[in-house]
DNA sequence: AGTAACGTATTGAATGTTCATTCGGTATGC
DNA sequence: GCATACCGAATGAACATTCAATACGTTACT
């Protein structure tokens, strides 16, 4: 793995580990096995990491989120993108905690997080033709996405606190209690 | 007003503009119109305060969650509490940053979030016996309390994010969305 | 009432540490 | 020989916390 790479990986699991200020940069280059004046060559500073892995994550989003996304049926639709973003969050508990515990204002400022928004559009297109085709309950997307967001952080959460096992049979519940609260009532 | 809570109220407003660790003691000082050496006459240290505000802003929640329930109709009963809670946090901007945004490991320590549960328990209970009565599903108490509070608090990041008017009858929507999703299917 | 003694409240300059960032220099590959 | 990668000691600023000194208020004794 190139020093880049490294100075972002160690970055991340200390960030998480510690929080953003109590990370120092020295820390970072001893972990990651490369000098201080390294991390410098490779980025302006400190606040620049933290935004480029904040994009990083994101940009995985756009991906994970719609992989293998089975034809017709809405309500599989759904559930396949809900256990998508729950499987990633749970498989990177990293990306997980960066979202939820560090990329919070005023660290990661608003320029960012509107640059983030393409990658995410996707989405966005998906649930405004569920409403349209009556699949889903006519209210406003926005509305709808934070909703559904923090449903799978909710799960997320409870797994990762170890609050919860979370076998299948309570993804199942959670998943269920989601769609029950954004399906269209026929 | 006192001088412990003058400390108190400025740190939380400088906490939730700036973060805890781009907030120093001494900006604190000069804003609260005190000395530095004041702060420590009331505090061990700056992360006392913090716990301080956390364990504040806590309390309220058991309080502000069971106002003016009515009896019998559990969900006239569940809407109150989600309207209380919903109306805490827009009334409150900075409780709500607080919590979302200040409060969160390893800032806010596991030992400390242990001794707030007592405070919160009552919902807890309320939630039992929905759930014992049918009028819930039988789902997890963890599970539908961590759902609920995240259901609320997507309502308020909307709201305070301005990202939504939040008009009432957008409010009726999330909470019809989010009673659909615990209500026990008959 | 006068005052001495004592604890509590308040002050802010001084201390010592920690840290982000710089920079002059060396290695490496092209 | 030029450019890019890499190094880490040195710099200077920022900060949490300490502490010696001062003010204030209250009790207690004459």
């Amino acid at each position: 793995m190139d020093k880049k790479q490294r100075i972002i990986i160690t970055m991340l699991e200390l960030v998480v580990k510690q929080g953003v200020h109590a990370t120092p940069m020295s820390q970072v280059a001893k972990e990651a096995n490369v000098a201080v004046g390294t991390i410098y060559h490779y980025f302006e500073n400190k606040n620049q990491i933290i935004e480029e892995i904040y994009m990083m994550i994101v940009k995985d989003y756009g991906v994970v989120l719609i992989a293998n996304l089975p034809e017709g049926d809405f309500k599989k639709q759904y559930k396949t993108m809900w256990l998508n973003l729950y499987n990633y969050f749970v498989g990177n508990p990293l990306a997980y905690k960066f979202i939820e515990y560090v990329a919070v204002p005023p660290i990661i400022s608003k320029e960012i997080v509107k640059q983030s928004i393409p990658y995410i559009s996707n989405i966005r297109d998906i649930f405004l033709d569920g409403i349209k085709n009556k699949h889903l309950r006519d209210v406003p997307v926005k509305l709808m996405l934070q909703m559904t967001f923090g449903d799978v952080v909710s799960a997320v959460r409870l797994k990762i606190k170890e609050e919860l096992e979370m076998a299948n049979d309570h993804i199942d519940l959670a998943l269920e209690m989601s769609w029950d609260s954004i399906k269209h009532k026929g």
